[in-house]
RNA sequence: GGGUCCUUAGCUCAGUUGGUUUAGAGCGCCUGCCUUACAAGCAGGAGGUCCUUGGUUCAAAUCCAAGAGGACCCA
């Protein structure tokens, strides 16, 4: 915080003030509501469940504002607006941290509670986590539909994707069966593909001797591994069948070093001759890859490891030890035995959890999966005929390669936080399930006599999520809501998701309800650190979007994030940037007592009367046209960026329409001077353009516009700025001549305060200053006279002369504005050393550009292939140029001669 | 190994389908201002081989190719 030394007339825009009285308004009048009518021009979108593992980061705010942004603005264009919003479940994350919590404060595991106890903890983390991330949403100021709010394990929900799992078992998409899945020792369960993630590590390549059984020359044939331990569950060694090296032994026996146990040694194409020594040692039940060569040749599977990541009985000494300890000892072993050959080091991609951390061992383990083929090809075709559009677009192509090359999908996961596995078993005798007697699936308990038992195992919280946009409205059941609010509109989320959640919503979509889930699916960046780093809990390096509301407000936060949200790039984050957001909400909130300090208002600083009918702009000064204008063409172009899903752009043209045309020009002139009052005309243009700037103004920051939007006028109850219309920008009048008489005007001005600042003459300085136009120029002439007291207000230009081909005052600085030309008389300030260094760089800047553009016109090719407009558009700057240039001249000769 | 993105002012980044002056913003920097809305502000300034090299074109920050550096995704 910067000290302030200000007088008492400063005003400091607080918005801590402001933001809850705003929000608990807007719910209580229920506007974030929307209503079930399918008949209704509609507008959805579905908020992504946040997990309710802990609390809101930054790129939830980054979403939000996004999301909230698009909300506001089709609520205010009169659509039935719904945004819907809901918490996941996250099955393994939140049962690891609920199990870190138990850990911590009672020293037990989920084991020791219980399933049922353990589950209840769970829910009372939910419940408490669930809360701060939806307070914290309102926070922000999301204006979302509360009541409608869903959690994923909520029994509508949690029957919905019951039923999922019946229709797709039904489809014969769903199917049980022991493969090589990922396996996450550290939560004992199976992941999907998409739970891993491959890092590069340092490892080695050890060369190990497998003995012949056979006598012979030589007595071994070495291979090498990253990965000793699976030695253990060797069930063959495999050479390439063209491979003359190796081709005498295939059909051979050797021994599994250190355990003793005879493998067949084969031939398989798979194999790389050129990898390592060319032989391979096969473990079906620990490498993918060695799984396919034992099923082609039907080889033994030995599983040496425990869910744990111990090893197994089929370890024989090993057994107990970690893999890690298990490698270590094994390759001491080996070693002492005259067996390791040779030891290189070597870079390995070790598969990780992206949960736990751990590395993941391929296992073989006998789970639930989905056939995704099937359910990808509308998706594919969804995207590629355009009816789901991405925004960047590019995102299309790593969307098409992942559901082009998907894989079936294993949904099940040995946790205790999720959806139960809607599948029941026959029991045996003791009431365990009887693998011989099969299962049934089944939403509900089956209906026979016996009791059977429903499958211990949960589903992937993600086999639950993918179906939000349907199951959020009360799918099955063809409901209202659905009717009304289904397909939804945008889908904005980080590409972080786009395999987990994005794309398989598409499928889920298509399959269960037969149309897209969204048409628009908008892909944000990442936030990241200053250093272009992730933020994460370990590095500590995390902006709290909450703290960030703290200390700057609900609007800055979401302000600054959006305007920094440019086209899917990542943003690079400090918390220094919502300053940027911080002061324009003030200067908002203090633009408005230009005007509001003249209205009569009451107690709550509400106007207490009608000033003027702000459609009325009969008899406007130049100034209110040109503001008109400016407006005028800023709502268009804001219109034009939305349709572009360019938030960014919309958001920096509110900011510099607002700040730059609004404040600097507009409201400066219409001040009146000191201890005068503001004419009721004026103040009722003011506040009209002012209002409408507030409502552009409100997707992005809706607190402290709607604060001010019952400061501009009287309004009825329920009147409020988050339900009023949606500018259009043809109800705004504009005028483009005055338009551009104005800008010509500023331009002047601007000389003439560059002059005086040249030249050390305080702003406040009051000095005289004629203007020569050409005699062409009767209008701007006229005009200029018209308004001389915007010169002064501007420039403090207390004697201004206007006229056609004037003379230069002497001892007066100058400057040329196309035609036109300023003189400022500074006579005993003015230092014609400076002056001339002035005109000169000028004129050598302006002679550079006459320079390329007359190059450009020499160019035959130009101007025979250029558009005619492009070429026009030349031959005009070299005519302005041109005239410009003589009258600097002709301002340099002046001074030479003194 | 395959793919995507990024490289523009001291810093962080905008820059639509090539042509609006010889490229913009915020922050920072320099000068002057507590001028009765705002010092979280106002006015005026300085500051850029648009990564490099080729190519396409009348015209390239923008399109194409190669290279350099960085980030990410997939295998």
């Amino acid at each position: 915080m910067a000290e302030s030394d200000t007088g008492p007339a400063s005003t400091v825009y607080d918005p801590s003030q402001i933001e809850d009285k705003w929000y608990r308004y807007w719910e209580e009048n229920d506007f974030f509501k929307a209503n079930d009518d399918p008949e209704a021009s509609s507008y959805s979108i579905t908020m992504p469940p946040p997990n309710v593992t802990g609390r809101l980061h930054i790129g939830h705010a980054l979403q939000d504002s996004i999301q909230d942004a698009l909300t506001r603005i089709h609520r205010m264009k009169g659509d039935e607006t719904l945004w819907m919003p809901g918490l996941d479940h996250a099955g393994i994350a939140t049962q690891n941290v609920v199990e870190r919590k138990i850990a911590e404060e009672d020293d037990l595991t989920r084991h020791d509670l219980g399933r049922e106890a353990f589950i209840e903890r769970v829910y009372a983390w939910k419940k408490e986590y669930g809360d701060i991330i939806l307070r914290q949403k309102r926070t922000l100021g999301d204006s979302c539909d509360w009541e409608r709010s869903y959690f994923t394990m909520d029994e509508d929900f949690s029957r919905a994707v019951q039923e999922v799992f019946v229709q797709l078992y039904d489809d014969g998409l769903i199917y049980r069966g022991d493969y090589l899945v990922n396996w996450d020792p550290a939560n004992e369960t199976a992941l999907s593909d998409e739970e891993v993630n491959n890092e590069e590590r340092a490892g080695h390549l050890w060369h190990v001797r497998y003995p012949l059984v056979t006598d012979g020359d030589p007595a071994y044939v070495t291979i090498a591994t990253t990965r000793p331990e699976t030695i253990l569950g060797d069930t063959a060694l495999a050479v390439h069948p063209d491979d003359e090296r190796y081709q005498h032994l295939v059909g051979q026996t050797a021994r599994v070093p250190v355990l003793d146990r005879e493998i067949p040694i084969i031939a398989d194409e798979y194999i790389d001759s050129e990898f390592g020594t060319g032989a391979l040692k096969v473990t079906p039940a620990h490498d993918e890859n060695d799984f396919e060569i034992g099923e082609r040749h039907d080889l033994d599977t030995v599983n040496v490891m425990n869910p744990d990541g111990t090893i197994n009985a089929n370890g024989g000494p090993y057994e107990g030890l970690d893999r890690f300890a298990a490698r270590d000892q094994i390759v001491a072993d080996l070693d002492a035995e005259g067996l390791l050959a040779d030891v290189e080091e070597h870079t390995i991609n070790v598969p990780v959890s992206d949960r736990s951390g751990a590395v993941i061992e391929p296992l073989i383990s006998r789970q639930w999966f989905v056939e995704m083929e099937p359910l990808a090809e509308p998706a594919i075709e969804a995207v590629r005929d355009g009816t789901i559009t991405f925004h960047p677009k590019r995102w299309e192509n790593e969307y098409f390669r992942w559901m082009e090359n998907i894989r079936d999908w294993c949904i099940s996961r040995q946790l205790w936080w999720g959806h139960q596995i809607p599948v029941w078993y026959y029991t045996d005798d003791d009431g365990n399930p009887d693998p011989e007697r099969g299962y049934v699936v089944s939403v509900d308990h089956p209906d026979t006599d016996e009791e059977m038992v429903q499958d211990e195992d949960v589903l992937d919280t993600w086999f639950s999520s993918w179906l939000a946009p349907f199951a959020s409205l009360g799918w099955p059941d063809d409901t209202d809501a659905l009717k009304t609010f289904y397909p939804t509109d945008v889908l904005v989320s980080g590409y972080d998701i786009l395999f987990f959640w994005i794309a398989r919503m598409v499928m889920a979509g298509y399959h269960f309800t037969g149309q897209p889930p969204f048409t628009e699916i908008f892909i944000t960046g990442m936030v990241k650190d200053e250093q272009g780093r992730w933020m994460s809990k370990s590095l500590g390096n995390g902006i709290d979007p909450i703290e960030m509301v703290d200390q700057y407000g609900a609007d800055a936060t979401r302000f600054t994030l959006t305007l920094l949200c440019a086209q899917g790039q990542d943003i690079k984050l400090a918390p220094s940037k919502f300053e940027m957001g911080r002061n324009f909400a003030n200067k908002i909130w203090n633009a408005y007592n230009v005007f509001g300090q003249f209205m009569e208002t009451d107690a709550q600083g509400h106007p207490t009367r009608e000033y003027h009918d702000p459609r009325d702009f009969e008899e406007l000064e130049m100034v209110e046209q040109w503001m008109l204008h400016r407006l005028h063409t800023a709502i268009n172009d804001i219109e034009d960026a939305l349709s572009r899903y360019r938030l960014n752009e919309a958001v920096s043209i509110v900011y510099d329409v607002f700040w730059r045309d609004y404040c600097d020009w507009y409201l400066e002139l219409i001040k009146p001077p000191y201890g005068e009052s503001m004419d009721e005309q004026v103040i009722a243009r003011a506040a009209s353009i002012f209002e409408t700037l507030l409502q552009l103004l409100h997707p992005f920051m809706p607190f402290v516009t709607e604060e001010l939007w019952w400061k501009v006028r009287p309004r009825e109850e329920g009147e409020a700025c988050i339900v009023s219309d949606w500018p259009q920008a043809n109800d705004v009048p504009h005028d483009a001549a005055t338009h551009d008489t104005f800008a010509h005007l500023q331009e002047l001005i601007s000389g003439i305060r560059s002059i005086k600042s040249d030249y050390g003459v305080g702003a406040g300085t009051e000095v005289r200053t004629v203007i020569s136009l050409p005699e062409t120029a009767i209008d701007r002439a006229e005009a200029m006279r018209a308004y001389p007291g915007y010169f002064e207000q501007l420039a403090r230009v207390t004697d201004l002369t206007v006229g056609h081909n004037l003379e230069k005052p002497t001892a007066s600085a100058s400057v040329v504005v196309e035609d036109s030309e300023v003189f400022v008389p500074l006579k005993g300030m003015i230092d014609l050393d400076k002056e001339r260094e002035r005109l000169k760089s000028t004129i050598a800047e302006k002679e550079g550009f006459l320079k390329s553009v007359e190059g450009k016109l020499q160019n035959e090719q130009f101007v025979t292939k250029a558009p005619d407009e492009v070429v026009e558009r030349e031959r005009q700057k070299k005519r302005d140029a041109t005239a410009e240039l003589k009258r600097l001249r002709a301002n340099l000769a002046d001074l030479e001669q003194v």
